[in-house]
DNA sequence: CACGTCCTGACACAGTTGTGCGAAATCTTT
DNA sequence: AAAGATTTCGCACAACTGTGTCAGGACGTG
């Protein structure tokens, strides 16, 4: 029998080198020689696990996201938290407020252009964009105060928080560029008060129908 | 004397090929042969305005720059604007409502990859955003009622007007960003709705020191 | 007409790219 | 110990890259 390599947690590895060379050099510099030098393996090695450079990239971007996802079930599964707490942790795990993230962040953004072109890459993304405006509507819902529905995939019923959650969810992406662009500018800091700032504002004109203190 | 060709008009055309080339296949397939090819020159010829790659890139980006700033100030020179509707035109010069306008924002984006290793692109790009805060401020002295103050280059003396600038500036790179990647999912007329909304919002809490009807 | 300047285009060069192929090394099971 | 599937690695190939060089074409002035 042949010599036992675990091909899914290889891969992952791989994906990992891809992410390092694209957060250091930019997507441009990420070939696979370089990928595999990231690595210490050899090219020929790599093809061994993404027979082209599309597969290697679309399987580096979806791990990704799912790496985000987990990230989000995470903070959902902690009990320990209030529900202002648990909105503003959900979406930090998108924000570029750590080393972690911003490489994240960095590499997605490197792959935008990219993604016009690559119709795999495109539905990662618009899947990946699905799941942020998704969870722009729980964290509206948890501040604003809102009974959660069955889906979150779908518009919310409410016609002003469906308006508000998506606003909220292009802050996150306006923070995300800029943090991500401008850390100097935009600090870190920054961000987490104004996201924290933007969630009381959300608390503070809850929904018509919410009969919380007003 | 020699056959006289306009240098910088030349070189304005060799830019708009680049900006082809990198909207319709991305930064990667911008080489110096392709920008050359879109034009209809020879890669040698191009070389006699652009000696390197990074000096075109640099170019590029800058005029581009430039070009949307020209946009701008027609706005601001227009006098048969009321303070919204001119704060809303100005907006609307960096957002992708139109073909012409994605094709610069995706252009843009696309080189926010390279800026980071680039010292010029880099720079260019940032004074871009530090203009991009500069019209943010405008447009909410414009219809919040603030006072102009000398320079919109440091933040606003009214620390609540400064806030919802930025945030202005936030949504605006928000806005940009998914319009320009999901234009399916985020249509010009959403932006330009919730763009207005936004405007209307900002006139409706005027500042403190403001003597408006309220 | 002819000069001199600017512009053009073609070629060369070395380097890098993605990918195909096949031989060698590796390790578990029989 | 022997077998055999799997993984690794190096090489080869064609295509493409940025850039250097340079002979000649185009053109307005003298």
């Amino acid at each position: 029998m042949p010599r036992i390599v675990d091909h899914a947690a290889r891969r992952r590895e791989i994906a990992a080198a891809l992410w390092r060379v694209v957060r250091d050099q930019g997507v441009g510099a990420a070939s696979v020689r370089s990928v595999a030098a990231e690595g210490g393996w050899s090219p020929g090695s790599l093809r061994h696990y993404f027979s082209t450079q599309s597969e290697l990239y679309a399987f580096g971007v979806a791990a990704m996201g799912e790496q985000v996802v987990e990230r989000v079930q995470a903070v959902l599964a902690d009990p320990g938290l209030d529900p202002m707490e648990r909105a503003a942790a959900m979406v930090e795990q998108l924000l570029p407020l750590d080393e972690q993230r911003t490489a994240e962040v960095l590499v997605w953004l490197a792959f935008a252009d990219r993604a016009r072109h690559d119709p795999v890459l495109h539905d990662v993304r618009r899947g990946a964009w699905l799941g942020t405006l998704a969870l722009a509507r729980r964290a509206t819902l948890d501040v604003a105060g809102g009974a959660h529905p069955d889906s979150l995939e779908v518009p919310l019923e409410d016609a002003d928080l469906e308006r508000r959650a998506r606003r909220l969810q292009v802050l996150v992406d306006g923070w995300t560029l800029q943090a991500a662009s401008y850390p100097d500018l935009v600090p870190p800091d920054a961000v987490r008060a104004d996201l924290r700032a933007e969630l009381a504002d959300l608390a503070r004109h809850p929904t018509s129908g919410d009969v919380s203190t007003e």
